[in-house]
DNA sequence: TAAAAAGTTTAGATTACCCTAAAAAAATAA
DNA sequence: TTATTTTTTTAGGGTAATCTAAACTTTTTA
């Protein structure tokens, strides 16, 4: 069984491995636990001695199959506890993330499968994240335009036009590659739209614009 | 704020006060926490040191006012989350103790106010035991004989005949203070009871018995 | 009430996690 | 390609919670 640091630690290699095959580096992980390196060197080898992680000294560390399955059980756990915040406790968006953080480490399988029940086997949070089934697997959503998913949340998956000045503009108004957008109204005139990124900022985005960014549900 | 094992030890020491206005010893806390009474006597001078507890060597521990609001909060917290483990998940009575021994540490007086709200601002757990309210006051319930109980789940609070007989007969059975007894039926020939005792065993209660245990509901 | 038993505390280790400072390796720049 | 900078690791400690064994109080018993 892992301890409550443990399964921080492999859940943040989890995110950190997920854009990209390349091996995580110390410092990544340092900076988004919010710790020491030296802290990191110390908990990688704990985590590759259980298999969880593979580690090369001074190279980095990638995820094992094993610490894959454990990572997204913590991710389940996450998501379906903020989903229960949200829809059930009335909380805001924007409050759950703290509360979840805890939540994610109580230990109950049984739990889980109750409260996935309670709440209709949800397939996404409500910041627009897959909720990985019991066995570790997403449903696997069509990547869409933001054009087309007015009125919903989505996430940022890619962008089709990869001008660096499409870049520079997306990245000047706040939107990048998995940030939750509420797509909050369609302007009749012009076909810009309304959203609203990560729960917080509300910018217009151009037709244009929108047709160049690719969503998933 | 309080650690997990600052918690757990205060709640202890809180239910082992319950009973009686004497010290608790050092060997019941070992004991009812299940570790050794050298680990005791360290954890009850750091609860000291923090004014949790009153601590006097080879004496003993009385919990203060401050210990006491701490441990009610946690009380609180457990037993909303038992109530919410068996109402809304379905699980049973007998399978909630170690999810929600684990839930009452999560720290976040919004969730709690929120959960207490969803779940009808409840006056007493699955088990019937009253949970506090956020100020730490319970409702104090009438105290009635279990006879005028039926079909209820109540708790045992005091007897009214106190002979070792009658004592010697009720612990026989299983009838205990604290017990949380469920009156699932009552005979019609001779008014004899049927009771389950804290979730688990069935026995039946003469008449005379159940005029004699005196029980809040 | 003195001796034995029971209960409690102290002393000294252990484990998990984290830290700082210094050493070592890798990446970058001149 | 050597020197400099950056990154990472090692070495050595600190704190929280636990333990065992030994020392010390209190209670019980004879």
């Amino acid at each position: 069984m892992l301890s409550f640091t443990e399964e921080n630690y492999l859940k943040t290699i989890y995110h950190l491995s997920d854009s990209g095959a390349k091996a995580v580096l110390t410092n990544e992980i340092a900076e988004a636990i919010q710790t020491k390196p030296a802290s990191v060197t110390d908990m990688v080898k704990k985590l590759a001695i259980k298999n969880l992680i593979a580690y090369e000294k001074y190279y980095g560390v990638k995820i094992t199959r094993q610490g894959k399955t454990e990572a997204l059980t913590i991710i389940r756990k996450h998501r379906l506890w903020e989903t229960f915040l949200v829809e059930k406790l009335g909380f805001n968006w924007g409050e759950v993330h703290d509360v979840a953080e805890q939540l994610e480490h109580i230990q109950s399988p049984l739990l889980i499968e109750k409260l996935d029940e309670f709440l209709g086997f949800p397939s996404a949070d409500p910041h627009g994240h897959p909720i990985p089934d019991k066995n570790g697997k997403f449903k696997v959503a069509r990547q869409i335009p933001l054009a087309e998913a007015i009125g919903k949340k989505a996430i940022v998956r890619a962008v089709k036009n990869s001008s660096p000045s499409f870049l520079d503009y997306l990245s000047k108004i706040g939107v990048y590659i998995g940030a939750s957008l509420h797509v909050l109204a369609k302007m009749d005139f012009d076909a810009s739209l309304e959203i609203q990124i990560d729960g917080k900022k509300k910018v217009y985005i151009s037709k244009e614009a929108s047709e160049n960014i690719l969503v998933t549900e």
